[in-house]
DNA sequence: AAAAATATGGACTCACTAGTCCAGCTATCG
DNA sequence: CGATAGCTGGACTAGTGAGTCCATATTTTT
């Protein structure tokens, strides 16, 4: 009876200070498995019996920490997306080159090939992907989640991006008009959108991973073909 | 006592015989009944018991019809797919003009801008997009789903769209490689998933129709800046 | 007009889930 | 060492939803 929703709920607005009450090691494996089984089964048909099951935790504990079912499902998905957002930063920062040190064209390709790549790989395959389409399936019912999902993640990265390539465009290695460029966000929209063909039904047979370079290449060179200068 | 399923199931491969028992209008309103409550509710938390008051019509005819709720939700939707298809078939028809025709440049932009615009309209936006999520969002579950959807959807429609650009190709109004145009569907995904930025959050408060065909004259621009000829 | 097929509505079974309550257990920390 | 905050497991409430059954009504076909 120690925390039976306390606050009066702050949704709609932005970050509960949110206390961390009980024991950190039980609340990341209440996290791990919330991610598992709502991944794995849904938001609805996904129960707090199997979740707590899955963390090794009593039913309580997980109502101690996380108050009700959907709290523990934001809390999860803040998560997951924390841990990308840290991840794509990450790749940013290492592989994408000083424009200055590019030499030629083909060491631009090869450049955009490696982030695009690394990019889409993160994003599109692995865990957030399936939980993409929870938040979208669930946001009819809680709109504040397509919202919370935004700011959390691509309002983070995207801009990131944009930046990146802004400033290849103004070294020159690129020939992007200024409608695009005035546009917050598009160039890196229009290039991890082509890369993203990658994400479209693979056939089952086929070798998944060249498949996957073949399609990010199509859609590095579709990019190159509008913006390379020349 | 009709039909309690007497059939064993014939899912996983393709078209099941189905002859069609019943009244057709209570048919008819079911499946539209299916639609609304589906789409407004999502698969799990849609009841039969909604749908069938929806269509005004007793549960037991809906399970006379259907069976149960996965298959009903499958004939639905089929349903909207199907009408879909044939609404963007007809667009095609209508909109996109004889490649002998087109004078100039200005021609052909006008003409994609107008064609994709369709497009995007009334697959991203309508109760398409919607299904599209549910579909999404029960895939873990009913794997076939999946296919069922492209086979249904995608899958008709893209290589006509492909076939309309590789004329402009052929005709010298396009200049594509021959890796792009190899490449099945290649050419119309990346004709709409450009002009698909269009999809992409559009703040609320923002004069809707404007903000959208300027999206998609953004995507059609880029496809135009990579393919037109020079 | 009779027969056959369908539709109705309401009662019923069965399974499942969110969330609560509680009495006893365990780790932690002053 | 003893107090306290947190954890446990299981029992319990209250609600919901899929699918069935059936006696009665309505519609369609012959």
């Amino acid at each position: 009876m120690t925390a039976t929703a306390k606050e009066p709920r702050a949704h709609q607005e932005s970050q509960e200070p949110q206390e961390p009450q009980g024991n950190p090691r039980k609340r990341r494996a209440i996290l791990n498995a919330a991610g598992t089984v709502f991944l794995r089964d849904g938001f609805t048909r996904a129960g707090i019996d199997a979740i707590a099951a899955e963390a090794k935790v009593s039913k309580q504990t997980v109502y101690n920490h996380f108050g009700d079912k959907e709290r523990l499902f934001m809390a999860m998905t803040d998560d997951v997306q924390d841990r990308t957002v840290a991840h794509v930063m990450e790749l940013m920062d290492r592989d994408f080159p000083d424009p200055s040190k590019l030499t030629g064209p083909e060491d631009l390709r090869a450049a955009l090939l490696q982030l695009a790549g690394e990019w889409i790989r993160v994003v599109y395959t692995g865990p957030l992907v399936a939980l993409r389409k929870l938040v979208d399936a669930e946001s009819e019912h809680h709109p504040y989640l397509q919202q919370r999902w935004f700011t959390n993640g691509p309002s983070r990265t995207m801009p990131r991006l944009n930046r990146l390539l802004s400033a290849l465009a103004r070294a020159g290695l690129l020939d992007v008009p200024a409608e695009v460029l005035d546009v917050p966000d598009l160039l890196a929209y229009q290039l991890t959108a082509m890369a993203g063909s990658a994400v479209r039904r693979i056939e089952p047979g086929v070798d998944f991973e060249a498949e996957f370079q073949r399609r990010v290449a199509q859609g590095v060179d579709f990019f190159l073909r509008a913006y390379a200068p020349r």
